[in-house]
DNA sequence: TTGAAAGCGCTAACAA
DNA sequence: TTGTTAGCGCTTTCAA
């Protein structure tokens, strides 16, 4: 990374130079707050016009340095290549943009060491806001943004210490259960408790979901086998292995399942294709996420999409309203 | 965005008078050099201690003003919420961490001013290197940095002004096509002329696969239906009217298809879900693309998938080794 | 082994 | 209406 053309970037200083004026006449210009400066167009469309000839551009650190705000937003995010955080981070960039803040996000590979690496960057980049995204420890976070005077959000997954925007797990994962015990009635003529899998236990949004899981199960009538809870992670690899060990263990595995995410749903899927079991008599799915080509191509298989736009626009209007309080905001997921 | 605590951050001035030092002392331990300045080790710790205490944070604006070198990467991509997009971000942050370079990226939702507006912002952050990926236009941004004295890349889709890391999307094609058509063979005992549908004919990966696919049809003495190589675009609903359109004016759509996109191959699935043409005869489809649900979930796909890595690899070489000459790298698809 | 001081490019208060 | 100037927090050279 040599600089092969170790080429001085323009400064103010050159335009200035160059249009026969200051370098304070150049920044108030460049900056769009001439009228208030009372700077005479003809010096300020003399000055664009040479900025623009000399392709300059401003340096952003000398800018922010002497700034006192930096109008960066940060966000920390478990994954990229995945449809859900996909597009969470896609519509974070716009919302910020279309709000005059510059978005950095950094990818965080589900790693607490990383995080809280990838928090204190953020800080060194002075953001004003940091968004920790389905962070695994959101309170280490909060209380690393807290001591530099940063504030900061939890989104899909809550903390204690700060605002939190995550979906109506309970909720919707009521409501999701139902509509797949409902499809299995409606497959095999009867109702037979599902098989809860993927998630951490551990974690806020899998025990919501489980506790959503049982009270469908309650509200139908129907009753739950405590060991199909499935908890076993997010990842396909552990999904797959859980149900290899069940259906080692029990012979079979219930043909109606609560998926927890695509990630797991994927190892799923995995291991459906690679067993025997549901030849003639696919299984019937719900998952809490949402994917298009398992919309377009899985057969039986009911999403509960989580509404990203809707919980990013509560998390700025929270930026925006400089929320310090902390609440608890959730918001309801999509049935198609 | 009110600074609620507008709490003075810890300078090393701060922490030089906690230390009882000077602020250049602070500078050099907290850099790490500090035994090329020979300082005492119980002053390196107690700095270190206290700097610990503070929960300092380097202001990487100052730090970066002053330095010379930014050690920033800047990457442009069209879409996040896309497995392969996803997936490129994904890796080119790990590999820029590896390699100590901070990884920025923005993404320009294949919007031509956006993207050079971004490759502005980039450069006004002192990146040292600017990755355009599947940038409509290229050649425009490397002469934006060009104009700043930054090197830049492009990914995907290629340029003529910088060096270029692309699939080999002729022999990615003409492999897929054989594939697709030995495919359809199997499955219906002869070999009529696949389907094109997807992408931009103005786009060099475009025109490259659409030679491959022509090659293919070549290799195998199956002739080639001129009106049916449709490059529509890559958004799902220009496939899916492309698709209508053709059935509308045909009566029917070929059983064999070459999709340009698991994009477009989202509008395709649409189509002939909503469509009753293939009920009995399920399409043979060969898709230049990877998704891991299609992989699962969708029968007769074959797919190409483009080996994200592998060009990462490539591009991250050319970064270190600071190649100023303008090459095409073309990194073969893997199949499955 | 350590400190003083200059200056990176910019913004904003103050002078003119 | 415009220019001068003092830093922003840091790195780095030079002097001690």
């Amino acid at each position: 990374m040599n600089q092969q053309h170790p080429q001085k970037k323009t400064t103010i200083y050159d335009l200035a130079e160059l249009a026969g004026t200051s370098a304070s006449a150049v920044s108030a210009v460049l900056n769009g707050n001439w009228k208030k400066r009372r700077i005479s167009s003809q010096l300020a469309e003399k000055i664009t016009r040479i900025a623009e000839e000399q392709g300059y551009a401003v340096n952003m650190q000398a800018s922010l340095l002497r700034r006192e705000k930096s109008r960066i937003i940060g966000m920390i995010v478990p994954k990229y290549d995945n449809r859900y955080f996909g597009s969470i981070v896609e519509t974070f960039e716009i919302m910020a943009r279309e709000r005059g803040l510059f978005p950095i996000i950094t990818c965080t590979l589900r790693d607490p060491d990383l995080e809280v690496e990838a928090a204190r960057t953020m800080l060194s980049y002075q953001v004003e806001w940091l968004i920790s995204t389905g962070a695994t420890d959101p309170d280490r976070i909060t209380d690393i943004c807290l001591a530099a005077g940063t504030r900061s959000l939890n989104l899909d997954l809550p903390g204690t210490k700060a605002t939190s925007i995550i979906s109506d797990n309970f909720a919707g994962a009521r409501e999701l259960t139902k509509r797949t015990l409902t499809n299995l009635k409606r497959k095999t003529g009867g109702m037979s408790p599902l098989l809860f899998i993927g998630g951490r236990g551990s974690d806020h949004n899998t025990a919501e979901r489980i506790r959503g899981f049982r009270m469908a199960h309650q509200d139908l009538g129907v009753p739950i086998e405590e060991h199909h809870i499935l908890a076993c992670g997010y990842a396909p690899e552990k999904a797959a292995q859980a149900l290899n060990m069940m259906a080692t263990a029990e012979g079979s595995v219930p043909r109606g399942m609560f998926v927890n995410s695509t990630i797991s749903l994927e190892g799923v899927m995995r291991w459906i294709q690679s067993s025997a079991q549901f030849v003639g008599a696919p299984p019937i799915i719900g998952c809490f996420d949402w994917d298009p080509f398992v919309a377009l191509l899985g057969h039986d298989i009911e999403m509960a999409q989580q509404d990203v736009s809707g919980m990013l626009k509560a998390a700025f209007d929270v930026v925006e309203k400089d929320g310090g309080d902390r609440r608890l905001i959730e918001i309801p997921p999509i049935f198609a």
